[in-house]
DNA sequence: GCGTAGAGTGGGAGCGCTCCCACGATCCGG
DNA sequence: CCGGATCGTGGGAGCGCTCCCACTCTACGC
């Protein structure tokens, strides 16, 4: 034992390791980090230092001399009411908590509200405290992916803004889950079937109307403008939409909207007009939420397997922050239909 | 001019803010933390020098020199699906996010599962990775708390895990939320109020109950432990709780459930049995969640203030880590009943 | 007039790590 | 048997900041 300076109280350092271990900084740091380039004997002595001492290394002063964070963002923007409904947020969540397990990396969470937020977010960025993002619920206009791609920083999108998206991004198969939702329909002889759609300037609403099309075209029904009600994802928007479809068409004998929420909209004004579910009307929501098991009747929908797209964003995100895919990975993940008493 | 040598690429440092500010590196740092030992005229001189070079400190750095983080960390137990029930998560986090918007603080999101991933979070505190932490959804016999405790780690608990909770908490009023809701039952005229209790070693489940009886006691009710159902906070439990109720009270014309889950239990049981909400039997939940507004009928529930309480951690947290106040706050937030159709 | 506060300032010394260069030991082919 | 790879290793030089000591300069007291 030469000059091993034991410290008094704070945590071990590196130095302190490889004085224990008897070797010097750069080899105990080689072993700490995995690299191939130490002895067996070697790599045991260090490793036992370690573990004598407790050591667990600085993250700043590994951030400071290695220049990346070992911290990647999830981005939420917080006016999106839609994404902190239940149980979306605290899924994907859960998603990228489980990718993440293994990982060293920390998972910073960032709520974008206002304006004045989101020039902070692009300070953050700028200012590399992560080594990656996670961008969730993306409007079509949002400046925030292309402020990314400019930066050169590692991000993945949840959804996409539209067909030809240039960032990597994880959706699930909107299209699929609403052809089969309304393929269902039409099984079950259901004839006059509408559509409550959501904002049509998210890609996913457009994508679900798409597929609600094409199951009908399939199916030979005749194309009828009349049974197509745009609305914004919510209650009430599926109220008025309702209204205006009974208004439209009265002789509609079931829908498809493109949100739980805007179902239960549907289901109320349905109640109200004297319509029974699903006997006189078959209702079928998307998401899977909380709202469809406990409605009455229990609601049909499409689920989407949320944690699962938060595990392959993350995926695809450390991967692109190992710079390991040059290539821009687009994942769909296939929905399901859950069938209860409402169709 | 001299010889400020200026960097290619990368981003501005405070030795390249000094030197256009034509200041030393110590005065900038002064400046840029507020440090009132500066003249007016120098502080001017550099902020036009940050702006210029759109200056961002470095974390790291920061971290590595003062020995903080500028960071802490929300801790979520994974495995209680409970606090990942909706709305709740959405909301604490909401909540912290809202407190921390002025603030440099980031939020790390760290999901403990399990007992590995607890050991690795013991280190993260070890390695001093946050200047302080959240706990949600603690358990009576919960490790951490003492071991945030022991290692002097500024924490705030949601909840308490007693009466006589050490840490420094934030809870809602679990007793007067009860009772205030028994209580309506009361003055509703219902003779026979039976609850359903949550886990009993969760202390909010036991305030839970210890209002249902003092509400029962100042009404002049005769206690009978007959109408105490204890389930744990799920949907089953609430099923199995209701049913044992019904069998030892046939007579029963009220329920209070001390989640909102539980209630819907109850209400299947109930219109199996061919009981008609409100009319026969009354019911209330607790928590207010998506599920009470569209329960059929809409479910009377007990709503905490989540969001309320996600802030109120968080600013008790930032005062703790500052330093500025020295006693434990145990800080306890009222509830409220929200009437609707199933009382 | 001189001393003595204090305000305002500059810059050295780290914080604990990674990167990388340089060095000795070992190994191989010719 | 020797030169040149190759392996394993040690440690210097930072990363960008905060902390703090030391210094200058002004203002004021006596």
């Amino acid at each position: 034992m030469t000059a091993a300076r034991v410290r008094s109280g704070g945590r071990p350092t590196l130095e302190e390791v490889a004085a224990r271990a008897g070797v010097g900084r750069g080899t105990a740091s080689r072993v700490i980090n995995g690299s191939p380039r130490v002895s067996a004997h070697t790599r045991e002595a260090v490793e036992a230092a370690v573990a004598e001492l407790g050591y667990v290394p600085n993250r700043a002063a590994r951030a400071l001399a290695g220049n990346r964070t070992d911290a990647i963002a999830l981005v939420v923007p917080e006016s999106e009411s839609r994404f902190f409904a239940e149980p979306y947020f605290s899924d994907i969540v859960r998603g990228v908590g489980a990718a993440l397990a293994d990982t060293e990396m920390q998972l910073l969470l960032t709520l974008v509200g206002s304006d004045r937020e989101r020039r902070r977010l692009a300070q953050y960025l700028t200012a590399h405290r992560v080594d990656g993002v996670l961008l969730v619920s993306v409007h079509a206009d949002d400046p925030l992916p292309d402020l990314l791609e400019q930066l050169g920083m590692p991000a993945v999108m949840n959804g996409r803004r539209s067909a030809t998206e240039p960032l990597p991004s994880v959706d699930s198969d909107n299209f699929e889950g609403a052809r089969g939702a309304v393929e269902h329909l039409v099984s079950r002889g259901r004839r006059s079937i509408a559509t409550i759609t959501g904002r049509l300037d998210v890609y996913a609403s457009q994508r679900r109307l798409d597929g609600y099309r094409k199951a009908l075209a399939d199916a030979g029904h005749e194309p009828d403008e009349r049974l197509i009600a745009p609305a914004d994802f919510s209650e009430e928007g599926g109220v008025r939409a309702m209204r205006e479809l009974l208004a439209r068409r009265p002789d509609v004998d079931a829908v498809f909207a493109a949100s739980d929420l805007m179902a239960a909209g549907a289901r109320q004004v349905l109640r109200e007009a004297g319509r029974r579910i699903p006997d006189d009307v078959a209702l079928i929501g998307f998401d899977d939420s909380a709202v469809a098991r406990h409605m009455d009747p229990a609601l049909t929908s499409v689920r989407q397997p949320i944690e699962e797209m938060g595990r392959a964003m993350t995926r695809v995100l450390l991967e692109q922050i190992a710079g390991e895919s040059a290539e821009r990975q687009q994942i769909v993940l296939p929905t399901e239909l859950v069938v209860r008493d409402s169709s």
